[in-house]
DNA sequence: TTGTATGCGTTATCAG
DNA sequence: CTGATAACGCATACAA
């Protein structure tokens, strides 16, 4: 592939010209045509990588989720993609597949200057390695997710209110015996999610059932168990709070296949919006995230911290999440 | 952030040392601990870019695609990442947004000696700018559409087959009237599947009615307008075939709206298969691609191409879809 | 085994 | 405005 060096050779010029050329500066015109001439024939590509290397700016930002069929996090990529790509940055996806490890790999891999800012959803709330954040490192901001102990700006949804709300309306309409599967307790949503669920029971004087709390996986076959466990209680919950998209449509197949009808023989509330969810019969009710804003504002702080501008920081970003309410929970009385 | 040439003198070898320790050579046993130390002590954090630049080797594949919400996409690259994963490469993930302009800037981006090979899909099957893709250039492999005139590896599903047997289930269930939302006639499946659509008519003496085949867009608000359209006519399809998620999904979603019941007022066949469309009532008659499949053999051709090995260049893997054949189709007679 | 020197593709600094 | 050259972080050929 054709470099920097062979252009200048072909136009007669020095790399430094070629290199000012590229970087917009004003050059005699006749060198400006020759080098014009000498990129077309050698079909010279710019190497952004070797001037990364150089300036330590590479214009593109590094994204790390736990999984890329994951429906939220692809909502919050569109969300960066729609900050970020106006502005010519490149963005790069990794995904730590719910792995510790992976995702420290993938941190360092991008924190080598391979990229200017990362943002980041964390596999658990306990650990999070990243050192430098501020001045000379690699700028980074957590989605979704708050790590315990770690110093970083962070855009993340109100899970406790989504959840209380969730709960609260399921109450309104004459529950008492509200189960919830919950996602896993080292992580940060599951746990923020859970405390809103208590919280609601608590304010409206109903009595906790421990039996009706089960946690599970966030992942692709969360709840499946827990849906077992929930269904088969001598006295089993009238409702079922589901905490994340997985969980929720695990939870559905479950109740179909045992021929139990939503909204009828169990009440069920999900987590996250698929518009399929509306479609069904009866649509089912779910707990909104703001998934695209989540990438948005994420976008925003982290372009600020690549400039240099470290106000406010850690900078700690909290977003309303938004209720449907439909007939998959059933009003008793 | 520290570099081996830090690691070099604070633990007192030369970087050549270092770089042979890292890269797992024998050194001696005195020098080994003590570099470890120092790695310890700076937080050093090998940088695998200033590496590439200099070997040619990174360990990352590129994968592009159009969007990044887009199911059939993650679906492949949960494919790819089960090739690549435990071979330590890392997978970059860029969207072209459907937009030529943007593939050229990634594709560009990429190529660069950011990564070892490329995985792509092409937004039109009209361009796709690649240069030298044997021998010293990275190499590419297509999935899910070729490009005209280009010669390159390439992984797609049977498109024309696929298409061809959900319409002749449609055919088999009694319909006559049969309508297609068709994706843009420059994108090779939407050509294919168009294909498979008229030779099932052909094949079983249906006549075509130039009125029932309508083009539009594959992303996101694709086959709106093309349902309303379809749904107008004086002589309207008793059966619609949809031949990409969004264009099925927005279809359903319209039919609702307008208060057609699929399988009865309006007979339904989509294309790309996600959980919820089983759990439906009725569940929806779709053609299944072997996505994950698509992006496993896409990994496993990538890397013989990255390991120097030609044979058989360009091989172009073509594999089989599946129906699912449920009420959404009203058999009428 | 180890250290030294050079190169990868680009930018930045300097003197011309 | 231009050319020459050092520097970025690392790998490697070569000499020691």
């Amino acid at each position: 592939m054709a470099t920097i060096k062979d252009v200048a050779k072909l136009a007669s010029v020095s790399v430094g010209t070629v290199s000012r050329f590229l970087n917009g500066y004003t050059i005699k015109e006749e060198n400006q045509t020759r080098i014009e001439q000498a990129i077309q024939t050698l079909d010279f590509k710019f190497n952004p990588i070797a001037r990364g290397l150089r300036t330590n700016k590479t214009y593109s930002v590094g994204v790390l989720i736990p999984r890329i069929s994951d429906i939220f996090c692809t909502q919050v990529i569109e969300g960066i993609e729609e900050v970020l790509e106006p502005l010519n940055y490149s963005i790069l996806i990794c995904s730590s597949n719910d792995k510790l490890e992976l995702q420290r790999e993938k941190i360092n891999f991008l924190q080598n200057k391979c990229v200017d800012g990362i943002i980041a959803m964390p596999v658990t709330s306990a650990e999070f390695n990243v050192d430098k954040v501020t001045g000379n490192g690699t700028p980074v901001v957590l989605i979704d997710r708050l790590v315990k102990d770690c110093e970083l700006d962070a855009v993340v949804a109100d899970n406790v209110n989504g959840a209380y709300l969730a709960v609260e309306m399921i109450i309104n309409k004459g529950h008492q015996k509200i189960g919830i599967i919950a996602g896993p307790q080292e992580i940060y949503t599951a746990q923020e999610r859970l405390m809103g669920y208590l919280r609601a029971l608590n304010d409206y004087h109903i009595e906790v059932n421990e039996d009706y709390i089960i946690h599970t996986q966030y992942k692709k076959d969360g709840g499946i168990d827990a849906f077992h466990q929930l269904i088969s209680l001598p006295d089993r919950p009238t409702a079922i709070f589901t905490t994340n998209y997985p969980i929720t449509v695990n939870t559905m197949r479950l109740m179909l296949e045992k021929g139990l009808q939503i909204g009828q023989d169990v009440s069920l509330c999900g987590y996250d919006q698929t518009e399929l969810f509306q479609m069904l019969n009866p649509p089912i009710s779910v707990v909104v995230q703001p998934s695209k804003e989540i990438g948005i504002q994420a976008a925003e702080i982290l372009l600020k911290r690549i400039g240099g501008d470290f106000s406010r920081f850690p900078q700690i970003q909290r977003l309303k999440t938004s209720l449907i309410a439909t007939d998959s929970v059933k009003t008793l009385f």
